[in-house]
DNA sequence: TATTGTTATACTCTATAACTATA
DNA sequence: TATAGTTATAGAGTATAACAATA
């Protein structure tokens, strides 16, 4: 098993720093940091959620993270929000202007502005589709 | 075709993202920035290179590298060496520390310390390679 | 007392521009 | 003049610890 095992890993640490590379280059293009990138990305297509809840998702401390939320709200793409029920918590949300830049910025960075599949057949994306989802599957399991 | 692969590329985006987070998590944990995992990642298994080209691969542009560098110089895990044929050039290389880091780290990071693939059959294996050879010759040709 | 988020601090990464030395 | 790498500078990310407000 050892050698096959070895040549996945390897093959799928080079798609990753690949897919990175071209990513960073995009995101940077756009005049977003990486973690600025990271927030919008986890903050689209969802109602908001608290600070705790958005360091946990993005990695960021929740020290950091006040200073990466600053200099959004600043640039008007979040807005955070008291909780009613616990006034402890922030709720943070994007703004209007916010889920315009998501839904704008979000599909040419995972897209790279370039990545395309005009070759791909419909075996292809199946196969795809399959080794992926076991993937993820596994990542997931592992992540708790 | 936009259905599916929209489906394809959240996937994929779904996946690099549960692998960051567990890389990043690994990373931090054995006491180096993202920046500096990459240059030993990229400076691994090669005999060295410029800093030039170094830069290029890492994306880490030449003013921001010499201080990473600096700081790995300092930890003992590289080295700098004046070019011969071209004064101007440096040649980075892993110490022996450095390559004994490398080895020690890499599989951990890159395999998340978790991630196995003890369910993997034979098949899987293959759809898995296959899938992902294919995404890797898009990325390269992508990358251009 | 415990938790949520901010503030303060020190260090690293980041791009850019000016600089040195080689070519 | 052009190129490889360093230095200087200002802004952003990073973890940590101390803090305020709320629970």
């Amino acid at each position: 098993m050892g050698e096959r095992y070895l040549r996945s890993i390897r093959l799928l640490s080079e798609c990753m720093q690949l897919f990175e590379q071209s990513s960073t280059r995009t995101v940077r293009k756009l005049g977003f940091t990486h973690s600025q990138f990271d927030i919008i990305a986890t903050l689209g297509n969802t109602p908001g959620m608290t600070c705790k809840e958005l360091g946990e998702k993005t990695l960021i401390t929740k020290g950091t993270l006040t200073g990466v939320l600053d200099r959004l709200e600043q640039k008007g793409l979040v807005q955070r929000e008291r909780g009613n029920d616990d006034r402890r918590q922030l709720f943070v949300k994007l703004t209007p202007c916010g889920e315009a830049t998501f839904d704008d910025v979000f599909p040419k960075v995972v897209q790279n502005g370039k990545l395309r599949f005009n070759t791909y057949t419909d075996a292809d994306y199946l196969q795809l589709e399959t080794a992926l989802g076991k993937l993820k599957q596994h990542l997931i399991d592992d992540s708790q």
